[in-house]
DNA sequence: GCCTTTATGTCGCCG
DNA sequence: CGGCGACGTAAAGGC
């Protein structure tokens, strides 16, 4: 019973203090109640996002006309219902989940799997290359034995560049890998990521990950 | 009859293709189709997140058995229904929306009405001062006549620091306004950040969003 | 727990 | 419409 989305239609305002202090004026809206504790009011619009939530883990407690909902954080959703027009419970059971492909760990298994696509000669350190301050995507060597840092994005923009300057700037500091330069891959970079790389010396690479796909015929998906 | 919430339990199975491509396996769902045209499908958890859905403007089309969602960009949503458990809608009407308090527009408003919490004989010159990267979010001199560049977050990481140096980098190749030096203000500061920002000569200001509101009685909240 | 990065991020503003 | 920055960003993965 208690693990079932609940659907509720009303006649409700809305106040949340935590974060940011946000109100909601009296209005038909829908409230979704989820197995996992959360809470969320949706209009009739802004797509999935709902005006106002509370996300698990926290606690619903309904009164008559108001509901409360808080967290752990001492944060607090406050539903002020003035009219009931529809309630209505179901037990959906537990989903098996999504499955997803051709996200950039998808990517970054493909292009180190292949990764003469940045050139002849090239060759695999590591994925994952770990640093300081984070892991590098791929680290490689070109033909002349040159240390190499690969970025990958799905879409590449000027933040993937900061990005990828912060970890040559550290490498660079390596004497056992210095010189190490930069190679930016995506699968589509706009203008001003193309520029900014330019800029700093970093070379870009425009992936085609069904390219790359078609050609890694490792696990038989080809045909 | 169009302009409604429409909430659907269904069994079904999902396909997304589009920015990437993902599979739901059959299960049961809470289906919800709002009136501005968008598609959810909800499981008993993640909160208000979808396991799936189709932002507008978008399309759906509904066949005995299929649902085709598309939008402009050509991704696809494909919902094959195996059974309707419950299928319900309901006009909202239009919703009032929210209304917010606390963000970074607040932030950024009191502290250009208070610009003398950065310093002692500090003047605004302008808010929002408009440059080729973007806006700054503060510009002001210092008891010197110095310029100063203010970036605010409401809390401040390493993105903010490199946000506020590319400003500073522009801001100081016009003469007429270099040497411009840069604050980072923000009501909580992350260690990362500042060690950064100090590594590149950024003063970091800590902000206090109800002090900052306190002394601020122009529209009378103070009591 | 803190740190990082990713995301079908989404959303809003402004040119 | 694209660029840019904010978001109650959330969520995942490593140390």
């Amino acid at each position: 019973m208690s693990f079932a989305v609940r659907l509720v239609i009303a006649r409700c305002s809305v106040d949340y203090i935590g974060r940011l202090t946000a109100h909601l004026p009296p209005a038909t809206r829908l409230l979704l109640v989820k197995a996992d504790g959360s809470v969320s009011i949706h209009a009739d619009d802004r797509a999935y996002k709902p005006l106002n939530w509370m996300s698990p883990p926290c606690r619903l407690e309904e009164q008559p006309g108001v509901w409360t909902v808080v967290n752990k954080a001492g944060e607090e959703l406050r539903i002020t219902i003035d009219e009931v027009l529809h309630d209505f419970s179901y037990d959906l059971g537990v989903d098996p989940g999504l499955v997803k492909d051709g996200v950039e760990a998808d990517l970054q298994r493909l292009l180190a799997e292949h990764i003469t696509t940045l050139g002849e000669g090239y060759t695999l350190i590591r994925r994952e290359y770990p640093t300081a301050i984070g892991p590098v995507d791929i680290l490689c060597r070109d033909a002349s034995g040159g240390t190499v840092a690969v970025e990958i994005k799905r879409r590449g923009e000027i933040d993937g560049v900061e990005q990828l300057t912060r970890y040559l700037e550290l490498l660079n500091r390596d004497p056992l890998l210095a010189p190490v330069s930069g190679v930016f891959a995506a699968q589509q970079i706009k203008p001003q990521a193309s520029v900014l790389a330019a800029d700093r010396g970093i070379r870009c690479v425009t992936l085609d990950y069904d390219g790359l796909r078609g050609i890694d015929d490792s696990d038989g998906k080809l045909f």
